[in-house]
DNA sequence: GCAAGGAATGCAAACGTTTGCACAATCCAT
DNA sequence: ATGGATTGTGCAAACGTTTGCATTCCTTGC
């Protein structure tokens, strides 16, 4: 029952194992009749290198490890099909880990990763992480690593992420475009950098549109799903002058439908509604939320091909030294489209 | 920059890498003094065994294998996070990888899983799939695995569902003693023995209940949101006549919703409405969905550790052989939970 | 007829572990 | 003192590959 090893087939055929080894990788000469005989032989049996003798050897192990602090988003769960998409495609391996937002959990998770060979690793650091040692101790060990969904300034790597600016500049130049004058913004979490990017575009579309912005208009999200507001008093009274809302993503967009109604006001005849990153409950909202849509499977594709190719860079290096010139950190910025619904 | 080996550790110490392994498994008897001074060092150090080189040896690599067909609906998202609790708990690494329903895809994967030397294989099959040789096969290579989610009949192994049957029962009962007595049912799939067991769980509750079982109340989805549904118009025209709704998952609820709006009736005054799975859009439609909720996170949970279990019992199994008594095949059954919201 | 060159193959070491066996040193009972 | 356990350690093989070097055999050209 056990596997069939290139020994096996040597056996078999009456020759050493470095032959049949170099049949099969068809590299250096051999005989045509050699090679077609092992080619033969084996076909026959299904042989198959066993990874972890290749692995040794080579010191490679088609592995990549993923880190990412939920599943619960449908984005997360997205950006991970694209990245088994493309490791699929180039025959890479991927071992999931959930850090469930914990640093503690993310520093361990990344260290059974660097114990178990993986040549590569993609992350999306947890809510709680503020220091990023444990990030650059992989880049120090020369494991390649790239980021996604969140830019870490302090770390110099690759990086995979969606234009938030844009994306929330275009929705609220949607909203202008409509009509609307008053526009109120539910952001992220404060420390966020995607927060921060997706509030920078809301005042730029204002400020070009030659709107007033309006601080009083801003209130900030204490939880993912936008049940705890900051200065929530404050934001129900507001409901009443706005006509308008963009927020952070797709759940708290529903607890501002709540609270719209609540003040009795109606969607979206007196205030309209864009949510972000069309999350499927999008479609199920009544009236269907109008979103800015992440380009999620996108996202985890191209940071799985940048890793792969910075992989396949460092094995090349290392055959001929420094041939090949240096690598310079860089951020993939991809772009979000606008889906309109009957929110808007 | 290379990792610290085991002889490493020998030579800094002036003594055999094999007395470095045997203090650090501490299993055959090294002196005090040895076993201090090599703890010592491997800790100083960060010392980790190389998983290519134990795997080569112990002819296993604690990597497992999920198969799953996709991460679309949470409820296989949530199981699959139930894995990786277990094998995070266990010391296990988890590949994941998405058969996209596809019987040729499934088939490919699973022997790049076998290639791959994985210990076990944690699946759900596609679909697509009606002939199950190449999970046959995997078992024949003796390698351990546990289905979830769906019973195969034809393999002989072991299994971890929910009890479909007893989820629709239990909450056509529910519907019952709310007082509805015409109830419908939209089944899934009809190939799926989870579609037949919720069936055979809905007419179960109407028999014990004295009610007819009306083959005109039962429908058919084509696809599995419910878009598509067998005799649509009939089913429009008998939403006149009921009270009250099974559906097959949540996003088929929703349908069901829109088809009841649109011939006049109101949830859940005139027709109460049940889905299945509790899928997070059950809490984001209006009015908020009452569903059977599947114990996701637990499936996974029980599969990885029967899988483990196995795992490791076969490898007592090869160091004395026959000591075990023969595991026999067995499926486990877990509970699901009604959980009653605003459409009933 | 013989050296030079090339093609095809084998040998052996290496990757990092584990483990059966052998050996040396120590201990206790006679 | 002598013998047999007991204890700690090292040697070497094994796991399945890859690969630099050596070897063999065959051309080919002079």
């Amino acid at each position: 029952m056990r596997k069939v090893t290139i020994t096996d087939i040597a056996n078999e055929l009456g020759c050493s194992p470095s032959t049949v080894s170099r049949a099969l990788r068809n590299k250096e000469k051999v005989s045509a009749e050699t090679y077609a005989a092992v080619s033969k032989l084996a076909k026959k049996y299904g042989y198959r290198p066993n990874p972890n003798a290749t692995g040794l050897v080579n010191n490679r192990t088609r592995l990549l490890g993923v880190v990412v602090q939920h599943l619960e988003h449908s984005y997360f769960v997205k950006v991970l099909e694209g990245i088994l998409a493309t490791c699929q495609a180039k025959d890479y391996q991927v071992i999931t880990c959930i850090s469930h937002g914990s640093y503690e959990k993310e520093k361990q998770l990344l260290s059974q990763l660097y114990n178990q060979c993986v040549d590569g690793i993609l992350a999306s650091h947890s809510h709680e992480t503020k220091n990023f040692s444990h990030f650059q101790e992989i880049i120090d060990a020369s494991i390649p690593m790239v980021f996604f969904d969140r830019f870490i300034e302090e770390i110099d790597t690759q990086c995979v992420i969606s234009d938030d600016f844009d994306g929330a500049k275009e929705a609220v130049e949607y909203l202008i475009s409509n009509g609307r004058r008053k526009i109120a913004h539910l952001m992220g979490p404060e420390h966020l950098s995607v927060s921060y990017y997706r509030y920078l575009g809301y005042r730029e579309a204002l400020k070009e549109a030659g709107l007033p912005h309006d601080q009083d208009l801003v209130y900030v999200m204490l939880d993912e799903h936008g049940k705890d507001i900051a200065n929530k008093e404050l934001f129900l009274q507001k409901i009443l002058e706005i006509d308008a809302v963009i927020t952070f993503n797709d759940s708290s967009a529903f607890e501002v439908y709540k609270l719209v109604r609540q003040m009795g006001r109606s969607i979206p005849e007196d205030v309209a509604v864009i949510g972000f990153s069309d999350d499927p409950i999008a479609q199920y909202l009544t009236p269907q939320l109008t979103t800015v849509r992440q380009p999620a499977f996108k996202i985890g594709q191209r940071a799985a091909e940048v890793l792969i190719h910075k992989i396949e860079r460092n094995q090349e290096e290392e055959i001929f030294p420094s041939s090949l010139p240096q690598e310079t950190a860089s951020t993939i910025v991809l772009k979000n489209d606008l889906i309109i619904r009957e929110s808007t």
